[in-house]
DNA sequence: CCAGTTTAGGACGGATTGGTCCAAAAATCA
DNA sequence: TGATTTTTGGACCAATCCGTCCTAAACTGG
């Protein structure tokens, strides 16, 4: 019939959200983007309808793409309790590689609050969400395995796991050592003692 | 001699800080600055030498307004724990003004990660340190007071409350309701307890 | 009035922006 | 070969960007 595609839609996506998360959006010009996903202007607007919409799916892709990956990871841990503390753990590792101190593209880095738009603002909303279901899920297993007192409240604990998380990136990003981020998680998983 | 200046500085001063905390740096524009600032493009140069010098003093001045604002709470407050519970109680009002989710300008919000460069990052850095040493001040007075075990390390306990702090805010950004908000600070202050 | 300074406001420049459009090459299948 | 579609790459556009420069008005103290 035609000329096939030469390019793989989500792997070009997946390029983007690289340059997204690192460079933020204001700061990624068109030509970033092309240069990242390597395709040429046309073929760009014909397959993604704009930067901003492009954007808009990369916040989608992101979220989805960590969220299971954190959902993946919880069922093969050994225990609920182990699985919160590697999440914590792992941020204050690899700080010295080219992006380790990145932070959450859905929710440290998204546009700023007057601006933004109402499609951008509910992606947040459903980030912060979907983390705290992953934290969530975690907390009642652990729960279940005697490892978080049962009378806990699952939710504020999700809640507050989720706003550390973000806590944590912030600080990360600021610049503190491995070993400041490794206090704080401390004292931050000791509000899962009795 | 001559004629004297019309504008106040520190009072310009404070408008750009207002304007770039609310869209950021990126999408400020000169034209929202001169509005802002009320004051002519040539005043604007001649007093400011650019938008990214501005920029700078901006940061100086919001981290050094809010951290001195803060320490004089401290230096009022009753008592060190109750500074602690205002200060995050805080966070969960208001939220319906029209600033009432914005983040922190030097901890949140400042630039990306990549593309910053040093002035910025020095400035994030110095943000953290002031703010930590707001709360290790009043966690070590609440220690004194008996209000926090004396065991604990002031320290970490002021980094996690300075982490804590970032966290919240941007989750108030992405939209938590005040319950959402009270729920997490329960158990975010819930650390400083035996 | 005059010297000195700041004011306002706009012209202008050079660069960059996101986005449209076009022409020609390339690749497929019938 | 011919029809069809995607490819690339750049020309082009209107807008915006930050910043420089200039002119003319406004204001002050001497």
């Amino acid at each position: 019939m035609a000329r096939p595609r030469e390019f793989n839609t989500e792997e070009a996506l997946d390029e983007a959200v690289e340059v997204f998360w690192t460079k933020g959006y204001d700061a990624t010009s068109l030509r970033d983007l092309l240069n990242a996903m390597e395709l040429s202007k046309s073929s760009f607007y014909q397959t993604f309808d704009s930067k901003g919409a492009l954007y808009l799916k990369c916040l989608d892709r992101y979220r989805t793409r960590i969220a299971d990956e954190m959902m993946h990871d919880l069922k093969q841990a050994e225990s609920g309790r182990a699985f919160l503390e590697a999440v914590f753990r792992d941020l204050a590792r690899g700080l010295d590689r080219p992006h380790g101190r990145r932070p959450c593209l859905v929710m440290n880095d998204s546009g700023d609050v007057e601006r933004r738009e109402e499609a951008v603002a509910r992606r947040m909303r459903r980030g912060a969400e979907q983390f705290e279901t992953v934290f969530r899920t975690a907390v009642e297993r652990a729960q279940r395995e005697g490892d978080v007192p049962a009378d806990k409240n699952a939710d504020a604990l999700a809640r507050y796991l989720m706003s550390s998380r973000s806590g944590l990136l912030a600080v990360r990003k600021a610049g503190a050592s491995a070993k400041e981020l490794r206090d704080i998680i401390e004292v931050t998983l000791s509000a899962l003692e009795a």
